[in-house]
DNA sequence: AGTGGCACCTGTGTGC
DNA sequence: TGCACACAGGTGCCAC
C-alpha cells in the first residue's frame, strides 16, 4: 500500500477534479471494506467539497454542510479520476459523481481500505481511527527528543517502532527499511537503545526521504498509481527494500532480509550497526 | 502498559 | 498447463 508519500500523491492527484466540485450522485459497493460502507454516504449528494486533507495515511474530504468522509487506501487502494460515464470495474467500491462531468472512484482489490461517513457537525479528527494517531513526520513535533521520550522503556525493535502510527504516522514498510539504512542503524536494535544522535539523524532522513518520494510521485512496487494512473518513480532510489541478496550500493555486502513483526525488513549488515 | 500474533482480503509470481 | 504456496506499500484488536 500506499505509505505517506503515495497518499500525499493521491491527495494531490484528486484535488483538481474534486475541490469545489459538487457531488451529484454516489455509487456504494456491496462488499465490505475494513469497515462496511455506510449507506449514509448517499447524504453526500448535493454537497460541495470544501477541503481535502491528509492525516497520516488517511485522507479527509470535507463538504459544505460540515459533513466529511475519511478514506484509507489500505494495501491496494487507489483513487481514479475519470469521466463520469466510465464503467465500473472489478474492485471499484465507491464512486462520487461530480457536477464537472468527472468522477472519483476508489478501487481496492484486497479491501483493507476504508471509507467512513462523518455526519455534519462531527469532527472527523475525533474519529477513533484518527484521534489515536501520532505526530506528523513533517511537523516540528517530530524530533529526536520526542522519539527519545516515546522509546523510553520500549524493547521493540526500532524498525517496528518507527512503523507504529501511534508514535509517528506515515512511515510504512518500505520507508522504514530505507530510512534505517540511510541512518546506518541496525533495524533490530531495541528502540530504547538508539542514541540521541542517531535519532536526530533518523528524523532528518525520514523527513527528507518522504519529501523526495512525494516529489517523484511515490514508490510503485507492484500496483500503486496516482489518480492519473501513473506509477511512482521513487522505486529506483531504493537502496535495500526488495533487494535481498543483491550487493549493497555502498559497500557491496549482500543485502539481508529478515522478518520483524510479521513484515519483511531489508538491511545491509555492514552499513547498519 | 507493552508486546506479539492474528485477522481481514485478492492477485501475482514461483516452483513442482 | 495446472496447482499449491508464499508473499505483498496496513493496522486494529486480542490475548498474554
Amino acid at each position: 500500500m500506499p505509505e505517506l508519500p503515495e497518499v500525499e500523491v493521491t491527495k494531490m492527484g484528486i484535488s483538481p477534479a474534486l475541490l469545489h466540485a459538487t457531488v451529484t450522485d454516489v455509487f456504494i459497493g456491496e462488499k465490505s471494506l475494513r469497515v462496511p460502507l455506510s449507506q449514509d454516504l448517499v447524504l453526500l449528494k448535493g454537497h460541495k467539497v470544501t477541503d481535502i486533507a491528509r492525516r497520516g495515511k488517511y485522507i479527509v474530504i470535507s463538504f459544505d454542510d460540515t459533513s466529511s468522509i475519511i478514506v484509507h487506501l489500505g494495501m491496494t487502494g487507489h483513487f481514479k479520476v475519470q469521466d463520469a460515464n466510465a464503467p465500473l470495474i472489478l474492485h471499484d467500491h465507491f464512486r462520487m459523481y461530480l457536477d464537472n462531468g468527472q468522477s472519483i472512484t476508489l478501487n481496492d482489490a484486497r479491501r483493507f481500505g476504508l471509507v467512513i461517513y462523518i455526519r455534519a457537525g462531527d469532527n472527523p479528527y475525533e474519529n477513533k481511527f484518527l484521534k489515536v494517531l501520532g505526530v506528523e513526520p513533517f511537523s516540528d513535533n517530530f524530533n529526536a527528543t520526542y522519539l527519545l521520550n516515546k522509546f523510553k522503556n520500549k524493547s521493540i525493535a526500532i524498525k517496528v517502532a518507527i512503523m507504529d502510527s501511534h508514535i509517528v504516522v506515515g512511515v510504512g514498510n518500505i520507508y522504514a527499511s530505507e530510512s534505517l539504512f540511510l541512518s546506518g542503524i541496525d533495524p533490530t536494535t531495541k528502540s530504547c537503545d538508539v542514541k540521541k544522535e542517531q535519532l536526530e539523524k533518523l528524523v532528518d532522513i525520514i523527513k527528507d526521504l518522504l519529501k523526495k518520494s512525494i516529489a517523484m510521485g511515490g514508490t510503485t512496487i507492484r500496483d500503486f498509481s496516482g489518480a492519473d494512473g501513473k506509477p511512482g518513480y521513487f522505486v529506483q532510489n531504493l537502496f535495500v527494500y526488495g533487494h535481498e541478496g543483491e550487493p549493497c550500493k555502498v559497500c557491496n555486502t549482500p543485502i539481508v532480509a529478515i522478518e520483524q513483526g510479521q513484515r519483511r525488513t531489508y538491511f545491509c549488515p555492514h552499513c547498519q550497526k
